[in-house]
DNA sequence: GGTATGCAAATAAGG
DNA sequence: TCCTTATTTGCATAC
């Protein structure tokens, strides 16, 4: 990782002091090492360190010849010059542009009928003039896509639910998180609108022991789904107690749900 | 004009 | 051949 991080910043540098743009350098990769043309955007996510470990140390190599290539040379300025010159390297393919209207179409397609048959994508890309490839990689991203949505609103919903669990609770205690923003719990926040207490600055601490869930009855159903509370063990037993409000038929899955801590005094 | 970034097109791998 | 899933990568555009 300090190898990465390191030759990322002597790229930087030395692409600078050299006078190469991102671009440049992603296009002089192809000609200079024969091998692939990047672009601007993925040298700059290189430089910053913004794509993922493997993707990373896939392109160190690449990046590591260029940069040894480009010292070597006694004049660098004339490698500059190839940038020009058209060379056959292996190239992705180039990103295809959909308009609006194209890209409308699709989706009319697509709330129709998400899984178009072999035939039915041919027609589809005869009549909107689209190569048969764009238009079934489109569904393919598509669908994961709407699975991707269809998840983010489960998970919102499930967040909406627990919220109400606490809300008919008036005596749970304290909340994990509390400011001006809202709630903060799970690495996540729900803004301050709407959560019972808002308008005042502070929810009130309760923080006696004493204080304890009503017993009996916990479970409660919301939108046709049991909830329940669980204890969450932890190695701070001794200054604050935890728990998950999820459904009940979660198991051992204790990734839906919200969490509440209640400080021991 | 160079760089950073959101969204999604393209690709890889496994079935 | 085409699917799903995960990931890589670039166009378009904001900064």
């Amino acid at each position: 990782m300090e190898e990465l991080e390191a030759f990322a910043k002597l790229l930087k540098q030395k692409r600078v002091a050299l006078g190469f743009t991102q671009a440049d350098l992603g296009i002089s990769l192809g000609k200079l090492c024969g091998g692939r043309v990047f672009s601007q955007t993925t040298i700059c996510r290189f430089e910053a360190l913004q794509l993922s470990f493997g993707n990373m140390c896939a392109l160190l190599p690449v990046l590591k010849r260029w940069l040894a290539e480009v010292e070597a040379s006694d004049n660098p300025h004339e490698l500059q010059k190839l940038q020009g010159v058209v060379v056959n390297v292996a190239k992705r393919k180039n990103r295809t542009s959909l308009s609006d209207e194209t890209r409308q179409s699709l989706e009319n397609w697509y709330s129709v009928c998400p899984r178009p048959t072999a035939q039915q994508i041919t027609q589809l890309s005869t009549s909107l003039e689209l190569h048969r490839d764009v238009v079934r990689v489109w569904f393919c991203n598509r669908r994961q896509k709407g699975k991707r949505l269809d998840e983010n609103s489960a998970e919102e919903k499930n967040q909406h639910l627990a919220f109400q669990y606490i809300q008919c609770h008036p005596q749970m205690p304290q909340y994990v998180e509390h400011d001006q923003q809202g709630l903060h719990m799970q690495g996540m926040t729900l803004p301050a609108q709407g959560f019972p207490g808002s308008g005042h600055p502070v929810l009130p601490a309760i923080c006696s022991p004493t204080v304890l869930f009503p017993s009996g009855g916990e479970d409660l159903l919301l939108d046709g789904v049991k909830w329940e509370r669980r204890e969450v063990i932890s190695g701070r037993a001794l200054t604050e107690r935890v728990w998950k409000i999820l459904p009940t038929d979660v198991g051992r899955d204790q990734s839906r749900g919200l969490s509440v801590k209640h400080l021991l005094c």
